[in-house]
DNA sequence: ACTAAACGGTAATATCTATTACTATTTATT
DNA sequence: AATAAATAGTAATAGATATTACCGTTTAGT
């Protein structure tokens, strides 16, 4: 016989957070339709009865779930010397997010289930992407007023900064065809792309200081 | 009753086409998992067992379904008179195809199921993607012996191109966020990417003019 | 102390579905 | 003509699983 009956005050939220937990775990390694109620009860050594009191059923656990981690795709920007050290820097944090095993899975699972959650799907992209593309678009608004670069929809600079940091290696890893890169990988991927991108959108002047200076 | 019995000589693939067909249309609208093999059966007009001889069972019929569909994925290159005609041309054909609802969740289904079917996903891939990076390295390579793309690697600038074509749009499209583009919208998308991403790897000099003719 | 709330554990319910079996039918092959 | 091959249609098999019901236990509130 194991401890149960009701919990000490106090205690309330801690065998939902270890529900949650143990939730996510799973999900990440089984997926959303091969995963049943059972063994996310067993894992968590929760009862049946208290997952559906709680969160309803197999959907709002799930839900709950992706709410509770869309905060952790947002990357925010922290001011170097230069734009393109700040957009560098930017780009490793971000990159170092997405590439994480969790991370490709939540959002390959995502994908494949927002047929059946569509706004499970809205709200996970408002809550993430578009909060980071909003730092970048007003971190490229900035900039334009400053004269260092041309004038686009800062909005249209920052989704295809953000395109051309993901590159193909994370359609690959997506699909399962590549491992996660390490921190020196991300080093250089974040730097190229930066760079490749910055000279199509930084002022003429400073594109040509920079394209003689940085690249060999 | 339905006319059954052996196929008369001739017509024996045409059951297996129709079957092909059906399926391919319920997996793009159901998904793997919400997809059962009697839904199949009854819209292709076929006997369970005939699927189960003529494929193996579910998964044999869904290998055979994505290895037939994945050389519409491959997009080559026309010269043009300009590498940037030549590119937003490529880019025009691209989008068209990928941002097409079929190929979209074609794709998401894939990324969905790819933990239980690898192989499946690197044969996708290869004869897609793979493919179609292939023939644009090539053409920067080409470009570059011309002088008129900087020296880095032409697999990375082709890889950093589509990346550039799928943009943000493709993400909210994935996620079901966003609606299929018309022809007008990929015309002005193809452009305006292809254009940052060209100065960022044309040389210099071709930079220069090409920034002060087209972009205003 | 007493009642209600919240829990764990087991079992039952109800449904869904991939796969196989079986029978009758049509055509190819010999 | 006789046999084998390939099919359609129906039903059976076998397993999985989301959800609910029930029972005993522990704690909060009064």
């Amino acid at each position: 016989m194991v401890k149960c009956g009701r919990p000490a005050k106090g205690n309330e939220l801690l065998s939902r957070d270890r529900l949650l937990d143990s939730a996510l775990t799973l999900f990440l390694e089984h997926g959303y339709g091969n995963l049943n109620m059972e063994t996310i009860a067993r894992d968590a050594r929760v009862s049946l009865r208290t997952i559906y009191s709680q969160f309803g059923g197999k959907a709002g656990l799930f839900g709950a779930l992706i709410q509770r981690c869309s905060d952790q795709f947002v990357t925010g920007l922290s001011e170097k010397e230069t734009p393109e050290q700040t957009l560098t820097g930017f780009a490793q944090s971000y990159l170092t997010r997405i590439t994480q095993p969790d991370a490709v899975r939540i959002r390959a699972i995502l994908i494949a289930e927002s047929p059946h959650f569509p706004d499970l799907a809205t709200g996970f992209y408002q809550q993430s992407a578009q909060r980071t593309l909003k730092y970048l678009a007003q971190f490229f608004a900035t900039q334009q007023q400053k004269g260092h670069f041309i004038e686009l929809e800062p909005r249209f600079l920052a989704e295809q900064f953000i395109s051309a940091l993901r590159g193909e290696r994370l359609q690959q890893l997506q699909l399962g065809l590549a491992a996660t890169p390490d921190e020196e990988e991300i080093k250089v991927w974040a730097q190229q792309a930066t760079q490749l991108f910055l000279y199509g959108c930084i002022t003429l002047r400073q594109a040509n200081t920079a394209q003689q200076t940085n690249l060999k």
